[in-house]
DNA sequence: CGGCATGTTGAAACGTTTCAACGAGAGTGG
DNA sequence: CCACTCTCGTTGAAACGTTTCAACATGCCG
């Protein structure tokens, strides 16, 4: 992803490129955050990964794009046409192991989705997420995550209702395991714990 | 996934790689069936693909194995040092687009799978699941599906319990859509009902 | 023919969804 | 600046589907 093209800003709500559609490039969150979506037959909405800054999405490797992306809020993006990138690959074999590890993170990311949405409860898969946000400052200390989207997204990525996610954050909040100053905000007061409902209960 | 080593044949219940393990080789199933699952922190378990003849699995390109791999009953598979693909595609770039495709594939089938649990009733799951196996014989006319799996595989693959997974089964029975000769065996009698089901009623 | 794993069905308990109402915050125009 | 409105978030109560626990059926192998 080096050959640096002009930064591409995606305006709040903005399609980036719908699923199925030819996939003529590739892309790296700069700023902001990007949802990753698929469409049911019956209007349902599923997210598959919602991308934060320094990760790379539309890396398909087949013809056409397999998701729908989107920006959550105002997004800042680095594109690269995917000839481009084959081109990198045939002259430098680095290049190629870096695309690999790419998409097995992406693969993992998949697998890990999957695993929660196959057995988890409400409260976990709530949980699980969280974590996933904090990660970074790993530590102790109450510390504070930005939530770059709304309830809806989070439910869509959970595979839940926007309700039953509001009641699993209150149950969190009630149990003094995390507080919401403002909705695009959350602190997070007992990590052990939370990692404890992550892992079923 | 040329290079022919001797067939390895492993027999039921085996496991073939564990999950985290440090990854030496690709496989390519020959006969039987494969299921990469991992075990969660309390114990349940998630199937996370279960690999039917011709498909590749522990294709990791991170240097450990993503899951633990098994086999369902008895199989044949191709077996092929990692290194050896390494060696391949820095030889012949073609291999290379063979390479991506098949992670390709695997992503997407991962991208199909949150999408079926996310938003998916247990009898919207199994109709799809049941359709998957069905390609093929995509026309219309009773066509027979052989199940290499057990129920609780199956349970266990679309995230439901087994008992669940069975009244689902009875389910589509009762309605006249397939009907199951015996437990590895069954019969689609009406293939535009099944697809129905599966998008949704 | 038993014995054991596997599959099937029933009834109650549980968690999530649904539908509905209400609350909070941001932006707009009077 | 306030009232208005619109979107988004939160809570409540009933309906629904899945899980749980239990019993029973079936098939396979020694």
């Amino acid at each position: 992803m080096k050959p640096e093209g002009p930064l591409l800003k995606v305006s709040r709500g903005a399609t980036i490129y719908s699923h199925e559609q030819v996939a003529h490039f590739s892309y790296k969150v700069i700023e902001g955050a990007v949802r990753l979506s698929r469409l049911l037959p019956d209007g349902r909405r599923q997210i598959l990964e919602i991308c934060l800054p320094q990760e790379t999405f539309g890396m398909e490797t087949s013809d056409a794009y397999s998701a729908t992306a989107e920006a959550i809020g105002e997004v800042v993006l680095l594109r690269c046409p995917r000839a481009c990138i084959a081109e990198l690959q045939d002259e430098r074999p680095e290049t190629r192991q870096a695309m690999l590890s790419m998409l097995s993170r992406g693969m993992c990311a998949a697998q890990d989705h999957v695993a929660m949405l196959g057995h988890q409860s409400a409260k976990e898969r709530l949980a699980c997420y969280l974590l996933r946000l904090a990660v970074g400052h790993e530590d102790r200390r109450p510390c504070t995550i930005r939530l770059p989207m709304g309830r809806q997204d989070m439910a869509d990525y959970l595979g839940l209702t926007i309700e039953t996610t509001c009641r699993s954050l209150s149950d969190l909040k009630a149990g003094g395991i995390i507080s919401t100053p403002d909705r695009h905000r959350i602190v997070i007061h007992d990590m052990a714990g939370l990692e404890a409902i992550a892992e079923g209960s």
